[in-house]
DNA sequence: ATGAAATAATAAGCAGGCTTATAATAAGTG
DNA sequence: CACTTATTATAAGCCTGCTTATTATTTCAT
């Protein structure tokens, strides 16, 4: 086997590089958070609702492309600490809408900045039309993998 | 805050979108893989020592990008499984050099085809070039993200 | 209305990554 | 040679994600 042909090759090439990316990009992201007690799967969901909010949990993780009971437990996490409350849905008894609290703003703030140092670095040399280019083909990428996620096989 | 800019903006929506897509790709293969009982971090390790067979512990994990004693303990079971073996260094007794078992092989195999399959998927309706592109995107990422992590801050 | 199927959130338990700390060995220095 | 420092692998313990059940509620069909 491996003799398999150039452009699989290419592809496994890529999906590992992208895996690589991915990792390198939590992990120095981070770094600078845990001196500030706050970590990036937090920021991921702070920074979803603060485009959104009153949003229920399971369209919260869906946007997220997480678990619902992964995010359940991230929001457990972020409600103990005051960052965001779970207020219950008048019209359906079995949810709850997602909101930001007061508490979550400098921590907003912070790790703007934070993620904005991250950024700087790893975009150091791209210009904004590569950036675009680059999210482009990573969208291309992710209605791929989604679909085939929603019609199975 | 939030207002930060048009371009810092851009690159928060890359990175997520970026970490989105890893995962994505990572559940895709995982699914497929579990039925055959093998799950996606071993196959990035395999994969590695394909390539190049006798390395260190330490030398194999900066190449995955993961910390050493991550990499140990996929090693013990991979080793407990008989795919790989650690073979005592005979210059240094305190590293031992990982090879490949004959019995890797129909792994090998079996997850080259099951990698081929998330990829095609993933990949439908990009251009070789296009792959191409995207992949030096990412190298140029993890370059400098590589480099921060050395050079430090 | 009432029972069956779908949906929202959660619990339990596993996998895989990380940080920090330790033991053994090498390597460098007086 | 003796001592300090660096390196290799590992152990302990945490975080976060996933799969597979469970419970409460809603919706749908009768």
């Amino acid at each position: 086997m491996s003799g398999k042909g150039m452009q699989g090759d290419a592809g496994t090439e890529m999906s590992l590089e992208l895996h690589s990316v991915a990792r390198l990009l939590r992990r120095n992201f981070d770094r600078r958070a845990r001196d500030h007690g706050l970590s990036g799967s937090r920021w991921q969901v702070l920074w979803y609702l603060l485009r959104q909010q009153g949003q229920k949990q399971s369209e919260l993780a869906e946007r997220l492309d997480m678990a619902p009971i992964s995010l359940a437990r991230q929001l457990d996490n972020l409600q103990r600490e005051g960052l965001v409350e779970r207020r219950p849905d008048p019209q359906d008894r079995r949810c709850f809408r997602i909101y930001l609290t007061g508490q979550a703003e400098p921590a907003l703030a912070l790790l703007g900045n934070l993620a904005e140092e991250t950024r700087s670095q790893a975009l150091d040399g791209f210009s904004p039309r590569e950036i675009r280019q680059l999210q482009m083909l990573l969208e291309r990428l992710r209605k791929n993998l989604t679909r085939e996620e929603i019609e199975c096989d």
